[in-house]
DNA sequence: TGCAAATGCTTTGCATGCAAATTAATATGC
DNA sequence: GCATATTAATTTGCATGCAAAGCATTTGCA
């Protein structure tokens, strides 16, 4: 039955739309008490991690659009949680640098894994674990 | 150590970020052979389906947001794909009929699953339907 | 040395995803 | 019966995701 691969519920591509929809959406709320997006979260976390990065390492790490990039960097830099540099060795590339509040955002943000992770009744830590090693293969796979 | 809670590679949600824009991306190509894009993909699956139902239930099929499915439908109808047809029983709801064009899309649309699976090198079948159940719990847990 | 190719980033145009407000119509409770 | 609540869709405003085009710089190489 080559059409039963067009069902709704086989398809892989549909389940990860909806999960990824829904767990953005999670976050919603925690990160509106932050004043920031899904996809700011996703950039403090990588500053977090390692700060005065270049924007294209950002990305890199991100997996942001690099238009996208762009915009959101100019928004977060608007709310005084970073700063733009340029480089004077090499003029084309921009260093991301937080700013003492855009540090300091850590610690409020510290309790949201936690709090989404209070959702998870269905799957263990091991079956999240599961999960993202599927995932990274998933990505591997369709990153060429 | 609360602080490795946000380390990136320790989030689910960034890499359902990743994978699901991954495998959206990854549709692009085959999708644009059809002149259609992804969620107008998924609403075509869901019609093909099941023809004739109501704006409401292909919403909640598809998971795909009530604003967005508006404008959604109206490109799709403005290409010719399926008919928005008011309910004289009910004047507030309106049901989604595909045209024939609609209809024999089906046809060109039947090997893209596998054009996608072949992609697919690093998991097996069974490792997909594993990750499928998994992504399933997760969209249960998060719908609340 | 000179110039085309590559790199880093920004801009633009289009299609969502989502919350909130709005409109029209039907269902409910008193 | 009627006001009120609920439901089905649409509209609006904002923030991406993405492809493609554009710009400034830097590299690479003949």
């Amino acid at each position: 039955m080559p059409f039963d691969q067009l069902k709704l519920k086989n398809q892989l591509c549909h389940r990860l739309y909806m999960a990824s929809n829904s767990i953005i959406r999670a976050y919603r709320e925690p990160l509106n008490a932050l004043d920031i997006t899904y996809p700011q979260y996703i950039v403090m976390m990588a500053l977090w991690e390692q700060d005065e990065v270049t924007i294209a390492e950002l990305v890199r790490k991100t997996a942001i659009d690099g238009g996208a990039m762009t915009q959101i960097l100019k928004k977060m830099s608007d709310k005084w949680l970073l700063e733009i540099i340029k480089d004077d060795q090499d003029k084309r590339q921009r260093f991301v640098k937080l700013t003492p509040k855009g540090q300091s955002l850590k610690l409020k943000a510290v309790d949201i894994p936690t709090q989404i992770g209070c959702k998870f009744t269905s799957i263990d830590s091991e079956q999240t674990q599961q999960l993202i090693q599927l995932l990274d293969l998933v990505v591997m796979d369709l990153s060429e």
